[in-house]
DNA sequence: CGCTAATTTGAAGGTACTCAAGCTTCGTGG
DNA sequence: CCACGAAGCTTGAGTACCTTCAAATTAGCG
């Protein structure tokens, strides 16, 4: 299923980019605003299940999420499958088909996702004429590795209870950040298939872990989704000290 | 233990570093060379088992290895350890504590290290005069994202066999890359205790599942250390196609 | 030559996996 | 409006993998 290109009807220009405004996202300054505005191209929209880059794939484009959820993953051959890190509104995706030749991982939409397309070939230009700009890239691309690190920490050496907290704290407070909490809960639209492959487990013992968190009303599985409920039991269970509060660099 | 800074003594000027000359780094411009020289400080060498770079140090310098291996990890507070990466000459490390507030990682030596120091400060002079050297940082750090996605798709999802399988083949070639391989063979300076942690098993599965995989000649461990014998029976053991042969920058 | 650190081995137990079946929910079509 | 099928969630049983505990062996280092 082909995602459906929306350029000619430019629902967000970028002076009106609904990412403004968000404490924990930095703002940009005029001149950049207006240079963003040609560096972009258009708009995307994902409907949920759809796969907006796919690995080995050298796509031509670079985009940043303006909104819905999605997540990056790669497989083994057999079919086997480690879903590395979710996508929420703010981040930047696919530099590595960018910056590299191809991309090494794919990127599936959650839910439906608004996507603000780059023309990959003007990035050598943004780096020469907005070396601010780049450095807030470089910054992305850092924190990145940071939340990989954090990952792989977790699927690494913590139980499979602190690998569940751990990750619905995570989600929360990535949610949070970008004003998608609203009374202290939040609906994530997840199958536990795509928990199970975010933290190595079966999807059996994915289950029975889920079925001990919300016992303990960390959290309550929907149909199609999971509502968590109590940030501070995830976080004591996962032993995470959260995200940093500093704002983030977007582009 | 501290390491020792040898900045008066600067063995390497940058027109004659170690690093120049193997076909899978990409090589400067002569303009470039130039600004590197001032933007190196100096020399640094550590001695195995040093920690270079500690997590939560906001550490004003940046590296490049120009010898020597080491490891990236990050701990839970009981003394779970998960070993994130290796780094090999060529790699640059610091680059999260350059540009967020603090580095969210410790950095040690497995082998004797020799560091070329950057000044931190100077890093918006470099992304404001040499927007291709910015290009090449960006380009680092995707890379290390990418290593990192395979890492964390092989801890995640492959078999504790695959996985030791991939870990080896994985050094074999990156050290293969920056001519640490003379005749096919390779000894790598780890003790298993690293292993363990790099693959999120316990000592003794680890010790186990090392001993299947000499039974198969594709190594032997040494005293601290294991030499590396047969590469193609790890690639296929692991189901890993291998690192891609495009030549990388580095700084 | 003895001490310490690292590796190796065995045994027992727990965590997580596979297999298998039942249940719930939702969308579709008769 | 209800029957039906498909997809996803839940549960139980048996097994395999991996862990912990404990002790023995080996390998440097002074």
């Amino acid at each position: 299923m082909k995602p459906t290109t929306a350029s000619a009807a430019r629902q967000y220009p970028c002076a009106k980019c609904p990412l403004q405004g968000f404490p924990h996202l930095q703002p940009h300054e005029k001149e950049e605003v207006s240079f963003l505005s040609e560096f972009k191209t258009g708009e995307l929209v994902a409907d949920a299940g759809t796969t907006v880059l796919v690995e080995g794939a050298n796509s031509a484009h670079l985009f940043t999420v303006l909104s819905g959820w999605g997540f990056r993953y790669k497989t083994l051959e057999d079919g086997r499958r480690q879903i590395l890190n979710y996508v929420l509104p703010g981040d930047l995706i696919g530099l590595q088909g960018s910056i590299m030749k191809e991309m090494a991982h794919s990127i599936e939409a959650l839910s439906p996702m608004i996507l603000c397309v780059f023309q990959r070939d003007k990035l050598p230009n943004l780096f020469r004429s907005f070396p601010n700009l780049a450095y807030d890239i470089t910054w992305i691309a850092s924190r990145e590795e940071q939340m990989l690190d954090e990952i792989l920490l977790s699927v690494g050496r913590r139980t499979a209870m602190e690998r569940a907290a751990y990750l619905f704290a995570f989600l929360f407070q990535r949610a949070k950040s970008v004003g998608m909490v609203k009374t202290n809960k939040l609906i994530i639209p997840l199958k536990q298939q795509h928990v199970a492959d975010t933290l190595g487990l079966s999807i059996v013992h994915t289950n029975k872990t889920l079925k001990k968190l919300s016992v303990r009303g960390a959290l309550r599985w929907l149909d199609r989704g999971c509502e968590v409920l109590d940030e501070n039991v995830l976080l004591e269970m996962s032993k995470w000290q959260g995200l940093p509060a500093t704002p983030r660099p977007y582009i």
